[in-house]
DNA sequence: TTGAAATCGTTCGGTCCCTGACGATAGGAT
DNA sequence: ATCCTATCGTCAGGGACCGAACGATTTCAA
């Protein structure tokens, strides 16, 4: 099952650096290696994707999350995108102008505000979901379907240790 | 091996909405969950730990390569941070204000610029790292060693995909 | 019913982060 | 010697990102 992965160069010689200093070398290669592919992912995603709609990583999350599940209040819109609600307030200002999201008032409650995506919005998702999904699959070509499920499931038991 | 893990309601929610459009749910379960725990975890160390020395990831991040590597032309430094040679002007200067790195010229090419952790600095690293650490422990004190060992390999053969 | 407390989204100040452009320096070729 | 090109670090501009503070609104208790 777990066939030979070359440690990268940066990888090995940090081990040699921390070595004997009773550092948990495990939790700390799982962990740091989850912000080194998150990294890159996004970068590659932004450059060979993205770009091309002017969308941020952030800004394509807010609009998948608002193509997903409707109309959503900032809050909760903000809470299911993973960042804060003064952050989203600025990335909804960049998806009003251009032209993929728009802020209503709450009908009863003068605080709250819905934010929506266009008939615009909707119809970029359903371009580029496809075409990030595709490169998901390429990311993750040399995962067999059990690894990358079984991947996934841990970083979900990562998932909720730290968001317990 | 495989114990069961809810998927969060999300999760959930999301693979009933993308049904039947001829979606991965491998892929994307493996990638989005990467982000997932990338900005928890890197949240988590920002708030629990980072902010008591005025750090941010990234400003940690930084001086923690000069603590493994030492000295580092900016160019090298940036690289091996994950951000660009931008970015890193400014993190260094915040670094620099807070006393943990200075600029050095180099002797023998006026274009390029060493970056060197000051004693400060390198002090900073040894205490916080093995904080650091211990959080990592934490985070993933859920998995057994094979498993992060596991979860660790996966993620390297993802970043040799994206890298290549 | 009216004042205190909670909650909402925004603003503010500061840092991070990128791309693209720039001036400065270096190196190789004629 | 002098171009031409490559490479270096920085700056400018714009967006992302956070915590804290804020005004507006709602809710609840006295």
């Amino acid at each position: 099952m777990s066939r030979e992965v070359a440690l990268t160069r940066e990888e090995r010689e940090a081990r040699a650096r921390v070595e004997g200093l009773g550092i948990d070398i495990d939790a700390f290669a799982a962990v740091s290696n989850v912000f080194r592919v998150a990294n890159a992912v996004r970068n590659y995603m932004e450059r060979n994707l993205l770009a091309e709609y002017r969308l941020s990583f952030s800004g394509f999350t807010v609009l998948w999350v608002l193509w997903v599940w409707g109309p959503k209040e900032s809050n909760v819109l903000a809470e299911e995108s993973g960042i804060s609600k003064s952050t989203l307030t600025g990335v909804v200002k960049t998806l009003e102008g251009l032209g993929f999201a728009i802020r209503r008032p709450h009908a009863a409650d003068g605080r709250r505000v819905l934010v929506e995506a266009t008939e615009t919005g909707m119809a970029t998702v359903r371009e580029i979901f496809p075409r990030f999904n595709a490169l998901e699959g390429e990311i993750t070509r040399d995962l067999s379907t059990a690894e990358k499920a079984e991947l996934a499931r841990a970083l979900r038991v990562m998932l909720h240790t730290v968001e317990a």
